[in-house]
DNA sequence: TCCTAAATAGTAATAATTACTAATTGTAAA
DNA sequence: TTTACAATTAGTAATTATTACTATTTAGGA
């Protein structure tokens, strides 16, 4: 509800304009972890003049008051958005691109390597698959 | 020495040129995952003329033939190059960027998740951790 | 030595992201 | 409700890593 995304926006210090609440909603209801490029072709089909530098800045704002993710990939250059805060990896087709969430428990607890010693001060990790997905898998090279 | 990696480079259908031995040498003598940049830097201070352009276009074919790898780490935009090919995974500190191999075994056998199902032909994967080096954790935020 | 495909240097083009700036807008106080 | 002003936006320019293009040079076999 456009409520709820006022108010949250709110919470956070962050003004709710038609351009932020729209992006919010193109970013919440996508399962794909779109570019910015792709925010801004859905968001534009309403907001007409929205340019795509307030694509990036209202997403990089609200990656900074923890409201979505971004995810950089292997095989992919640009940037990838996430609605997803929660912890989790992901896998990445080398193919197609595409990016599927994986949420499994057992990668969220891999014991830190010994190995670092105390040479750093571990803030976290992530673990990435890469493969092909069903569609390219079947596909020619 | 400069013959093993003239047989090497022949062995792999490259012609040894003066730059790709100037190249593969200054990468197999780097342990900090350098951008092209360092490593065309480190090359001109013996091959003035050598451009930019030679030396991304010789690490990708490096890269191919198996020879050296690379590795793109969050926080920071630009490819690293990696003379290690063995499986291994990296640490990356978020302030100097840093990048540390980790040759732990375990990360090395990481199961594959269940959840990925059939859905997926999976070919790899990579565990990057981050934090903050001995240095940088010291230092002001 | 000569020939040819491969490699190189120099430069232009591309593409994602960031920076800049004048105009617009949300909101809180008057 | 109006006003004032800082935050936000649109439009555009700049930046930066990488790739593309092309004329010239070079390695290595005939
Ligand atoms: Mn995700
Ligand atoms: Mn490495
Ligand atoms: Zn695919
Ligand atoms: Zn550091």
């Amino acid at each position: 509800m456009i409520n709820a995304a006022i108010t949250l926006l709110r919470k956070k210090g962050l003004k709710p304009t038609q351009q932020r609440l729209a992006i919010y909603q193109a970013l919440m209801t996508s399962r794909d972890h779109p570019h910015a490029q792709k925010i801004y072709r859905k968001v534009r089909k309403k907001h007409v003049t929205i340019s795509l530098n307030t694509v990036y800045n209202t997403l990089e704002a609200f990656k900074r008051a923890g409201l979505i993710g971004s995810v950089k990939v292997l095989h992919d250059e640009s940037a990838r958005y996430d609605p997803t805060v929660d912890p989790h990896n992901h896998i990445v087709c080398m193919k197609c691109k595409k990016v599927t969430d994986l949420f499994e428990k057992k990668l969220l607890r891999i014991p830190t390597p010994s190995e670092i010693g105390g040479e750093f001060k571990i803030m976290g990790y992530r673990v990435e698959f890469f493969g092909y997905c069903r569609v390219c898998a079947g596909a020619s090279p």
